[in-house]
Parts: structure tokens; sequence; C-alpha cells
DNA sequence: CATATTAATGCATCATGTTGCAAATAGTTA
DNA sequence: TAACTATTTGCAACATGATGCATTAATATG
């Protein structure tokens, strides 16, 4: 696990200046590092710490950590976005039940998996590949 | 390739009814069904078809077709959301270039050799599953 | 074919996400 | 540490998507 102090650095490496709102932001993700977060989670916490601080500037921040692969967005059914903290983390990937929302992380050995057959067959990019399964999970499988 | 008759009587298999703008949904699907639609083309088209057809309605109707897996949606960053008609369809899964945002469609032994980790590594129902992969084409590919 | 029943539509409104631009502020340099 | 410059922010406006409800239209029934 990252600390504050090393992503500071990964912004300052990628010529993004360090304001208020990118320190609260990067602490909650630390902070709750096992599991995604909300949109209205994100931007109540911000909202406490930086009064009045505007929705656009909450998106753009967001838009740069995932450029920067420090967090990663999910879309689950009818409950929207989430972000979870994925910076340095050998799997980025995620299922997604669409029946109940539920998300499991991947487990590695079917990363590799797919990883591998992604490769051979469709020739695509290991790194930087993130995926996300939408399927039905087993508890909320009808037949 | 199923004939416009074939959908309205999955339609109403479904219960749901059989409107202009159904009818018109479904014919532009059938007759672009090897592409992907953005949704400004499908409103243009509904727009000429139907003046005054309203937004929501689109969307609803989008909403339903998806559900019968008719069409499925695609988020190609950048983009927007497209459609691709897939009913019947053996595969149903993508690969999304995040860099050019180019969508190919996943060869057949990709999808099985995935369909067999997820079912044997995470449980996840076979049947229904989408799936589609955001990573780096070889064209887009930096290293 | 007229009427009843139920679902789809349009409309209004709200929620969420995006963008251009002026003002504020972080990082840089003297 | 004051001034410079480049990026980030807030703001306003707009685009897109979702939703409750009255009206309209599709289907079922007599």
């Amino acid at each position: 696990m990252r600390k504050h102090k090393d992503l500071l650095a990964v912004l300052r490496h990628n010529r993004q200046r360090v304001t208020p709102a990118r320190r609260f932001l990067l602490q909650l993700f630390i902070d709750n590092h096992s599991r995604s977060l909300s949109l209205p989670e994100i931007q109540a916490h911000l909202q406490d710490r930086l009064p009045g601080i505007n929705r656009s500037s909450i998106y753009r921040n967001l838009e740069m950590l995932k450029a920067l692969s420090i967090i990663q967005e999910l879309r689950v059914v009818r409950k929207g976005r989430r972000y979870q903290f994925v910076f340095e983390r050998p799997v980025h990937h995620f299922i997604i039940c669409k029946a109940c929302g539920k998300v499991s992380k991947g487990k590695r050995g079917f990363f590799e998996q797919v990883e591998r057959s992604l490769q051979d067959i469709h020739d695509f990019k290991k790194a930087n590949l993130s995926v996300t399964f939408y399927g039905f999970c087993s508890r909320c499988r009808v037949g």
C-alpha cells in the first residue's frame, strides 16, 4: 500500500499540481483502498473539507487520477459509477453482477488466462489493460 | 439474420407493445446489423420519421431492447455510447481500444476461453454474459 | 367494431456529466 | 519572498440521462 506522500510524488512526476482537493481525494482513496467509493460519497467527503468545491473540479480530478491509473472507474448497473483505488496493484479487474450489482475482484489466475488469450487471439496490449466483467453471479442466476 | 417481423414477435412475446417508434428502431438496427450506431444517429433517424419524438422515449426504448438482448450498449472512451444489434448472435462481446476508440468483435475462440475461465474460477453464469474489453490495440500501443 | 384496460409517450423537472473562459492559486524564477 | 506563468478552479451554460405523472395509444374483450 502506497502512502499519501508517494502519490503526491506521482502527481508531481506527471506535472500535475498538488491542490487541496487532490490531497483530500488521495487520502480518501488511500483510507478506503479496500473498497470502491460512490460519487455521492466522494462529493460529501470533499464538500465537508472544502465547502463550496465545484462539481466539475471533482469530475476533472477523478478523470486525472484515472488517467494516471491511480483509480479505476466501475460502472454498476442502476447504481452509477464507483471508483476504486488500484495504484500499483497487479490485478485491476472486477466482476460485476448485473442483477445485484455485487462487485468482486478478479482472481489472479483468471486474469492471467484472459490476458494470455487476449494477447494471442486479439493482439491486445497486456500492460494497462483494464477489464470489467458483467454477468450474473451464482446467487442471482435464474436457471 | 432475423427479420423485422420476427423481432416484433419477440416484443409481443415479452408483453411489449409494438409502437411506431419501436418499429423504426428495430428496422434501423436490422439495416445496420453489421455496425454499431451512435445515439445522435439513432435520434436523427427517429426524428426524421417521427418528428417531435421525445428524448426519453428513445432512451426508454433502447433500455427495453437492451433488456431483451436485442441490442447491446458499448461505451467508447470520449465517444459516448453506441448500440449494436446482437439478437441471436452467439458472440456478444467487443474489444474496444481506449486510445482510438476502435471497436472490434471478439473472436469465437477467445470468447470460449474467457467463458470457461470465468465459469471455473469465478462461478459466473455463462448464459447472458456480455463482456466488453477495454485495452490498447496493436496500432495504438506505445511501448 | 366499440369500449375497457394497460402500457407507452410527452412533458416537466431533476440529476449527472461536460466545456469555455475568467479568476485564483501552485510552482518557478529572480 | 515578490513577481511571473501555467495550471486548476469556479462559474455559467449546455448536453445527456432519468423519472413521476397526466395524456395518448396499443391491445384485449365483449
